[in-house]
DNA sequence: GAATGCTGCTTAAGCGCTTAAGCTCGCGCC
DNA sequence: GGCGCGAGCTTAAGCGCTTAAGCAGCATTC
């Protein structure tokens, strides 16, 4: 009923040329004279030809494609508003070269090694995106040994044979502590992401810096997983502490939300009784009372940027590490000077 | 340096066989003796060979992938924990049949439509999810005569030559209603989703449908497009009315949270002065204050059984549309009897 | 006027698989 | 002993493109 799709060779009968030539003539080769090459245009255009990307990446030996992994659990990842948005970025770019993104989701870590070795021993994709990285992150050396090009996110703790897009968020963390110490805060807390995690370990040493540079005391401070769960958990931690801190800088915005309200909950009138900062800028965080103090976050810039830079390691280019802007932070009104 | 991947026929010269042969013995076809194929395997797996992912399609005609289409500005895809769960779902089920998901992002449903002609013409991927159904969707006629199978998450209002998998969200929205009106509020208000969306009217007519039965004037109603800064905006709106509602029904959770905020800010205590529900669940409903009743709506469940069909359907199967379990109002602190 | 070079095409091979068809055994059977 | 037959392979074609190499025709060049 639906007749079959036509190949390039219909489209070729139609302009009564050779398949070579419309070849030619689609990918803006020379060897076709003006004339042909619009025939063949409009010969393709008139039976809705599309090259068939399967056919085109067997004969190019390119994917067209660019792989991403995520390994969270999947409550993680629909709560954290990161991957969305930097794959919303990706796509930006990739939807201009017609190149598609295949994502994987894939529960943990070891899930996560198979599902490199097999985007790249299918040979599915031409790079990949590698997020989250951890301390000695093995995925490093696998990717290398896998020979397949690679973007980090940030840079790797030890070396790397890939170029890294790289966002900055100590300068956030520590604008967000000078911003409590200048109101007059003494007792800053943290809570911080997972140390396994490069970003965790970052936004934490940023605030015992800024804590020590401001002459106070870096000890409050509570690991939890960047999840709402965990950030509530370490709020009441912190809230039952004899000296009980009057503000706590969360590593990111889902926590300290969720720490706002374990706050509430307890009677505490914020920003008042206790001041919080967040990370991310998610756009909730405007949206909650009070309004949260954040540090701006541009994942979608973050994805076009690797998106790009991935596109040209692919190409061939040996491209450089690009360092974003670092985030901002924005002041709204959920912290104030401590009573 | 890095040596060429191999090639089925390095595998076939190692384990002294044809080409033939070894793919024979990979798909599991009769025709190879067993002491064969033990040898195939083996040469294989010293070789560490795994076939092509572009050759195979090119020659059986499958991608092996399917594709998701996500047409929403990106700062709501980052928001909202609808897809990253869906997602996860999915490829739950795709992991073990050794597909993949090819993800589109694109900013607004003119280019949607580009994005569905793409995947589809360029032969990327062997079936497609429909997700956000509008009304008269004209996806459905698109992907009609595009010739490629789908599924849509619920169905369409017109007729549909596509399974469906659907998750009735008005029995969640009944139930709301109804649970408010037991504890004795009669001005209860909704905040909708927009028209345009199936999913946005539905709430809407199971809250007036859910009102009428109880004998409640079901007028107080706003419609937002399910973002925070939309849900705040609606709910000053309704905070504003003459007769302000005692309770709002929130057509998701993100405009729930938003609008707890602007009644807090306001100076209402929630839940005394204002009782609110939400819906979806998102992990972070249980972690504000007052923690948020909703109704639950198993995103991950919902992808797992749309990939399961559209693999069925792929498959040449004629499955039937699947009706998943509705959502369950659970009960938190944001709901009790008005003052 | 033959050699040279370009332009504008065509031919053919190849990408790495799948699969229909064919071939070669060894075996049972009449 | 010849025959059919199935099991276990191999051969070869094909999937729909790309691209190196080839070739015809014509304009230049000396």
């Amino acid at each position: 009923m639906a007749e079959l799709r036509p190949t390039i060779a219909d489209v070729a009968a139609r302009a009564g040329v050779s398949a070579a030539a419309v070849s030619f003539a689609l990918n803006a080769k020379p060897g076709v004279g003006e004339q042909t090459r619009r025939r063949i245009l409009a010969a393709a255009a008139e039976l809705g030809w599309q090259p068939s990307a399967r056919a085109r990446s067997l004969s190019t030996r390119q994917a067209l494609a660019l792989g991403l992994v995520a390994a969270r659990p999947p409550e993680l990842l629909g709560a954290d508003p990161f991957f969305p948005s930097f794959i919303a970025g990706v796509e930006t770019v990739l939807w201009r070269t017609k190149q598609s993104l295949v994502l994987q989701v894939v529960p943990d870590a070891e899930t996560e090694e198979a599902a490199y070795r097999r985007l790249a021993g299918e040979r599915r994709v031409d790079g990949v995106f590698v997020a989250d990285l951890r301390r000695d992150d093995p995925r490093i050396p696998l990717l290398g040994e896998l020979g397949i090009p690679a973007v980090t996110l940030n840079r790797p703790g030890g070396p790397s044979p890939f170029p890294a897009v790289c966002l900055d968020d100590r300068p956030g963390i520590r604008a967000a502590v000078e911003h409590l110490a200048a109101l007059g805060h003494t007792r800053i807390a943290h809570v911080g992401g997972p140390v396994g995690l490069l970003h965790g370990v970052s936004r934490r040493l940023a605030w015992e810096e800024a804590m020590s540079e401001a002459g106070l005391d870096a000890r409050a401070c509570v690991e939890a997983d960047f999840s709402a769960a965990s950030g509530a958990a370490a709020t009441r931690t912190l809230l039952d502490l004899a000296e009980r801190p009057t503000a706590i800088v969360y590593a990111n915005d889902l926590m300290a939300v969720a720490g706002m309200s374990v706050a509430s909950e307890r009677g505490l009138r914020l920003p008042y009784d206790l001041s919080v900062t967040g990370f991310d800028d998610m756009t909730l965080a405007a949206h909650v009372h009070p309004a949260l103090t954040t540090v701006t976050a541009d994942a979608l810039e973050w994805g076009r940027t690797a998106a790009r830079l991935l596109l040209g390691l692919v190409a061939g280019d040996r491209p450089d590490d690009v360092e974003l802007p670092p985030g901002q932070l924005v002041l709204r009104r959920s912290t104030a000077p401590p009573l």
